[in-house]
DNA sequence: CTTATTTGACCGAG
DNA sequence: CTCGGTCAAATAAG
């Protein structure tokens, strides 16, 4: 409750920055790129809003239940693992192998959808390989979809993300990503972002702004929701330290990673076309440095 | 035949 | 013990 109010306040001093920054451009009356780039802050001081009201509405109204608890019709849990230990013939492989990732920085975005048919693409400008479906308890749509980069294995992408439908809208879809993506792919660009790309080149560590692949769902719905919101679970909990440890304690993801120091430490990567997300976790690169 | 999706099971954290 | 995340086999589609 109080972290929220914090996010809250946190979230109103990015906006002012923005803000700032908004101003800053108008007064230079920037060229050709100086047009992009206030369009961006505009999204982003949009989205920032946005973020703000969420928090601050989770703040003051102490969200107790907003779906039906899990015990609406039944036995709410899945029947996943009812048929527990049956056959141990497969067990036996996984020595060793960490199954899961504790420290994986995650942010979620809101991707809003016309209808069901742009589930299905849902692209943000990588190709995602699905790999499992859960039921997540508590939720009204307890469908929960885990992607992976298809060019995991080809090129050690280990970039996740999930899409799940939010309670009460089906056409709103909460995407989380985990971990940026290493891997080279030229798919479609996004639409903020023209990649001029003329022969594959490498992108500059410091693309100044320029991850909004959550842009697909913004049709004519005009209630496009934030293109960034935070990690809506405990706020002091695991995600939220992971962000503020490694980096500075109050960036937001989408700010200029010149205002990090994490910037340093990305800079003397040994991979360096490293994606242009990576300014969003550089914490998480650390990381992953434990792949390499 | 190759590739992607689905589904069940395993594992670890809480 | 329960729940969520991931893996891998099985299946479907191109």
């Amino acid at each position: 409750m109080e972290e929220r109010c914090a996010l809250a306040t946190e979230l109103a001093q990015v906006l002012d920055t923005v803000r700032q920054l908004e101003a800053h451009m108008g007064v230079k009356g920037g060229a050709d790129g100086g047009e992009t780039c206030r369009a961006l802050v505009s999204s982003m001081r949009s989205s920032v809003d946005r973020s703000i009201h969420i928090a601050m509405s989770s703040c003051c109204v102490v969200l107790g239940a907003p779906e039906s608890p899990p015990s609406a019709g039944g036995s709410p849990r899945s029947g996943g693992s009812d048929q527990a230990a049956d056959s141990p013939c497969r067990g036996a492989h996984a020595a060793g192998q960490s199954k899961k990732r504790k420290t994986q920085p995650k942010w979620s975005t809101q991707v809003r959808v016309n209808s069901v048919e742009d589930v299905g693409p849902l692209d943000d400008g990588f190709s995602w390989r699905k790999y499992g479906q859960k039921d997540i308890l508590g939720a009204k749509y307890p469908r929960s979809a885990y992607f992976r980069c298809t060019h995991r294995h080809t090129q050690g992408c280990y970039a996740s993300k999930q899409v799940q439908r939010a309670h009460g809208d089906p056409l709103l879809f909460d995407v989380v990503y985990h971990g940026n993506h290493t891997c080279v792919q030229g798919k479609h660009c996004n639409s903020q972002t023209p990649q001029p790309a003329a022969s594959g080149e490498h992108r500059q560590p410091q693309p100044a702004g320029g991850q909004e692949r959550v842009s697909v769902g913004q049709k004519t719905d005009g209630g496009v929701a934030a293109p960034f919101s935070f990690p809506s679970k405990q706020a002091g909990a695991d995600t939220g330290s992971d962000f503020q440890a490694g980096c500075a304690t109050t960036a937001s993801p989408f700010m200029s990673p010149a205002t990090s120091e994490c910037k340093a430490s990305t800079t003397e990567s040994p991979m360096g076309d490293m994606d242009f997300m990576l300014q969003l976790a550089d914490a998480d690169f650390l990381d992953n440095s434990r792949y390499l």
